[in-house]
RNA sequence: GGGACCGUGGGGUAGCUUGGUAUCCUACAUGCUUGGGGUGCAUGCGACUUGAGUUCAAAUCUCAGCGGUCCCA
């Protein structure tokens, strides 16, 4: 919204993004997080609904490509844990352990599951038998734990996390790869339907996944040129599979090991999603995973107060109950509570609903409601008689600000950086630079921008089975030594 | 990994230096009032992070834990 004259918030997020974020969370009620322990959070009604919206996209995208969801014990043995070293180099400081049960300490500890490869894949290895067990592709919706050290931050860094991970096996590399590419494509589909722009680099050596053959990580645009990492997909080859022994018959009576994926993504798409799109007013909620997408809130006094609130209510038992919005009837709840409407449109907007609609008498005279716009405040009166049509066309308006509101944040902090920063400049926004594929040239290039390498740009899109780095043209040479450049690498400051 | 700061009703706070009765705003409840952007009045409910120590006496001083926020690496 354009100007706020008045706003809830006791900060601006222009000015304190850090104490608006937290500010925006708690007073949109999505998390509780007074619960006692660091890192960990109530999901409350609101806020475990968004979660859930999420989760169903999420689940219709993995659907269709063949997954089937599974759902697998949260805690995992220390000797199925151990199987594969630089997984446990990886996580093996940051799990949770249970060794006692009961009054006894037990001979085999338990940990809480960080990700869950070393849980379900014991299990494969039993259900994979024969090349036509495969492709087996699954996922499930889980918490994960890990015992974050550093400073935790709602969302963004949890010691509880709240996770997606499809894990899949295939008979060769090339198979595995046209699921990575799939992958893409759902990541593409998802970051649109929560209007998220980022960028996908393929991470460097010393950044992979603890096991991974290689790792892409999806890293979203915040504000302040910042990018927060909000999901994964990882080519692990036979890495997990010859510890785990997930092996198969081939058609010809040989035995081969499967090659496999991962695809993570977690509550941090929500962080984004509060980062990018809130404002001074509250939050801000893509209409698809908004629990409420339309406020209706009737005007009226005493006298009136039941004929309006009537009113208001055959029109969503009526028109708007045969709405939908891509396919979905739309999720209209009625504010007849007996306050003031100022009031009412201060929390709705805090809560980031997407579209209000105030039905009055001066309104209901003229035949029409009052629609106004979250994303841009807009006003305008809509025609009784195409209710249904035009609160669609609203919520579609809606989504298209936000998606434009995402393309200027990625055009405005997207940039090329020919020449390195001088040490202290202020580099701000999220920059490509030419690079040699050196790891010393790489930190010189995170210590002169005081950000983080996020690894060799990927083509986004396109249907090549392989995903691809994009090339630097010829003859670009490393923007940090000069040699000759392989790759095109993508530089910001994280989250 | 290193450092700084902070924990008082549901939320935000005053009080702490100089130990003794805990302040205000907001939220919530009830009633009246008001009613197209936070109406007003009245009444009410509700708190010193935990433990140990010092003391006649601790929100206040000391130590430790737990929790929170920020900065640096």
């Amino acid at each position: 919204m354009a100007e706020v004259d008045e706003t809830p918030l006791s900060v601006r997020k222009a000015q304190d993004f850090a104490q608006w974020y937290l500010e925006v969370i708690d007073r949109a009620g999505l998390i509780d997080k007074r619960y006692p322990i660091k890192g960990m959070k109530v999901w409350t009604g609101y806020g475990w609904k968004v979660i859930r919206l999420m989760d169903d996209l999420i689940r219709a995208h993995l659907d269709a490509d063949s997954h089937q969801e599974v759902n697998f014990p949260l805690l995992i043995p220390q000797t199925e844990f151990a199987k594969e070293a630089d997984h446990i180099k990886g996580f093996g400081s940051e799990v949770y352990w249970v060794t006692r049960a009961g009054d006894n300490d037990l001979d085999v500890p338990l940990l809480l599951r960080p990700t869950s490869e070393t849980a379900m894949y014991p299990m494969f290895s039993l259900w994979v038998r024969s090349h036509a067990d495969l492709p087996l592709r699954t996922y499930q919706l889980v918490n994960t734990f890990r015992y974050e050290t550093k400073a935790t931050r709602t969302f963004i860094r949890e010691r509880e996390i709240h996770f997606f991970e499809a894990h899949t096996c295939h008979a060769d590399f090339e198979d595995a790869e046209a699921q990575v590419r799939s992958d893409l494509q759902i990541m593409e589909t998802f970051a649109e339907q929560l209007a998220l722009p980022y960028r996908v680099s393929r991470r460097p050596e010393w950044d992979k996944f603890a096991g991974a053959d290689y790792s892409l990580a999806v890293d979203a645009y915040l504000p302040s040129g910042r990018t927060l990492q909000v999901g994964s997909i990882h080519q692990y080859r036979e890495n997990f599979s010859r510890p785990y022994n997930i092996a198969y018959e081939t058609a010809d009576g040989a035995r081969a090991f499967v090659h496999q994926t991962t695809y993570g993504m977690s509550e941090r798409l929500l962080g984004a999603i509060v980062g990018l799109h809130g404002d001074d007013r509250g939050l801000v909620l893509p209409p698809l995973v908004a629990p409420i997408q339309v406020v209706m809130v009737p005007i009226f006094r005493k006298h009136n107060r039941e004929e309006i609130v009537g009113k208001a209510r055959a029109l969503i038992d009526g028109p708007l109950a045969s709405a939908r919005l891509r396919g979905q009837p739309l999720r209209i709840h009625l504010d007849d509570r007996d306050i003031r409407p100022g009031p009412k449109f201060f929390e709705w907007e805090l809560k980031g609903v997407p579209l209000r609609v105030e039905v009055g008498p001066r309104d209901l005279d003229n035949r029409t409601v009052l629609a106004v716009r979250r994303s841009d405040g807009a006003k305008q009166p809509l025609q009784l008689s195409h209710l249904a049509e035009e609160v669609v066309a609203q919520l579609m308006t809606v989504h298209t600000q936000l998606l434009e509101a995402a393309a200027a944040v990625r055009a405005k902090d997207e940039h090329h950086l020919a020449v390195l920063p001088s040490k202290g400049a202020d580099f701000v926004g999220i920059a490509t630079a030419h690079w040699c594929g050196a790891q010393p040239c790489a930190l010189r290039v995170e210590e002169l921008v005081e950000g983080s390498v996020l690894g060799a740009r990927v083509e986004q899109t396109g249907s090549s089975t392989t995903p691809t780095d994009v090339h630097p043209p010829s003859g670009a040479t490393c923007v940090s030594c000069g040699g000759a450049a392989t790759k095109v690498v993508s530089v910001a400051r994280t989250y």
